[in-house]
DNA sequence: TTCATTTGACCGTC
DNA sequence: GACGGTCAAATGAA
C-alpha cells in the first residue's frame, strides 16, 4: 500500500517534471510569442494537475493549443493577450462550472441575491486609520451591524462591470480609542490581469540556463502589471509601520499585516491569487517550505509569475 | 454631464 | 425572523 503510493508519487513527480521541462523548453523553442506562452502555461497546469492528483477523467490535462482556444475565444477586449482567467477556467474546473451557472441567472431582481463567503477567498487587515490602499474600489453600501456601534461600509471593485472583477472589501470601525479600522477583503482584483502576452519576454541568457531559470520578462517598473506590484510593495512598508496583527493564523514573521481565511498559502493569497489571475495588494514575505506536505503547488506558479525560478528547485520537493 | 456616494429595500443564509 | 451583503434610485460633487 504504502509502495503504491509512492510508486504513484514518483510517478506523479516524474510526470511532473516532464510538465515543467516542456514548459522551460518551449521558451527556448520557435513560434510567436503567444504561442509559446500557452503552450508554457499548458505545461504548468498539466503540472499542476498532477501534482494535485486531478488528472483523472473529469479534468483533463490541458494543452496549450486548448488555452490558447479559450484565451482567443472569449470576449477579451484585447484578443492578442493571454488572460489569466482562462487558464484559471481551466485548472478550476469546478469554480468555472459553477460560475458558469450563476452567470445564466438572470442579473435582474438579484437584488440581496448573494452566497455568504464562509469559504470564499477573504483576508483582514487591521489599520489604526483609513488608508487608501491604492486600489480602485467604489463603494456601494453601508450597513449598521448588531453588536457594533459603527456601521460597516461596503466596497467593490471599480472595475466590477468592465473586467468583472469580483473583488469586494468591508471596512469597519472595531475601536474608537485609537481608532481601529478592520478592512476585510474578498477575493482578488482580476480587473487588473489584462497583461499582454508579448510583454513577456522570456530572457534566457545562455542555453545551459534557459533549461535552469524560467524568467517571465523584467519586472519594469513602468508596466502597469509590475508597476501596482511594486507600488503595492511600497504601500506594505507604509502598513507595516501602522497596522496590527490578528492571530486567527498566525504567520512566522512578526510583522504581518493581515490574516488569510483560507488555507492557501501567504504568497498565493497577496501576490498572485490562487485561481493564478491576480496580483493582490501587500501581503507577508515569500516562503518556500522545506517539505513536501507544506509544499504549496500554487507557490510553484506565484514564483513563475513573478520572475525568475529554479526548476530544480521544484523538482526537489517532488 | 459624468461619476461617486448615500440610503432604503430586497433577499439569501443562518 | 434576524442578520448581513447587494442592488439601484436619489442625490451630490467635480
Amino acid at each position: 500500500m504504502e509502495w503504491s503510493w509512492l510508486e504513484s508519487v514518483l510517478s506523479s513527480g516524474e510526470r511532473v517534471k516532464e510538465e515543467l521541462m516542456q514548459g522551460a523548453c518551449f521558451g527556448g523553442g520557435g513560434g510567436s510569442a503567444e504561442g509559446l506562452v500557452d503552450k508554457i502555461l499548458g505545461s504548468f497546469a498539466n503540472a499542476l494537475l498532477i501534482l494535485n492528483g486531478k488528472e483523472s477523467d473529469d479534468q483533463k490535462l490541458v494543452s496549450g493549443d486548448q488555452i490558447q482556444g479559450i484565451s482567443s475565444g472569449g470576449g477579451s477586449a484585447d484578443s492578442s493577450s493571454w488572460d489569466a482567467n482562462h487558464t484559471a477556467a481551466v485548472i478550476k474546473s469546478e469554480d468555472f462550472d459553477e460560475e458558469s451557472c450563476k452567470s445564466a441567472s438572470t442579473f435582474k431582481d438579484r437584488r440581496g441575491s448573494y452566497k455568504r463567503r464562509k469559504t470564499s477567498h477573504s483576508w483582514t487587515r487591521d489599520t489604526l486609520t483609513l488608508t487608501d490602499d491604492g486600489l480602485g474600489w467604489r463603494k456601494y453600501g453601508q450597513k449598521r451591524i448588531l453588536n457594533s456601534k459603527h456601521s460597516r461600509n461596503y466596497y467593490r471593485c471599480t472595475h466590477k462591470f468592465e473586467h468583472s472583477c469580483k473583488a469586494t472589501k468591508y471596512v469597519q470601525q472595531i475601536q474608537d480609542h485609537p481608532p481601529m479600522f478592520r478592512t476585510t477583503y474578498h477575493d482578488n482584483h482580476t480587473c487588473r490581469d489584462y497583461l499582454k502576452a508579448s510583454e513577456l519576454v522570456l530572457d534566457c541568457t545562455s542555453p545551459r540556463e534557459s533549461s535552469k531559470f524560467i524568467r517571465f520578462g523584467d519586472t519594469k517598473q513602468d508596466h502597469p502589471f509590475f508597476s501596482s506590484f511594486t507600488s503595492v510593495r511600497k504601500e506594505e512598508l507604509v502598513f507595516k509601520e501602522e497596522s496590527i496583527i490578528k492571530e486567527e493564523k498566525p504567520p512566522t514573521s512578526d510583522d504581518h499585516v493581515m490574516t488569510s481565511h483560507d488555507n492557501h498559502s501567504w504568497l498565493c493569497d497577496y501576490l498572485v491569487s490562487p485561481d493564478l489571475t491576480t496580483f493582490e495588494s501587500s501581503g507577508p514575505p515569500s516562503r518556500f517550505s522545506s517539505t513536501l506536505d507544506e509544499f504549496d503547488h500554487e507557490d510553484v506558479i506565484s514564483r513563475l509569475m513573478i520572475g525568475s525560478f529554479d526548476l530544480d528547485e521544484v523538482l526537489q520537493y517532488i
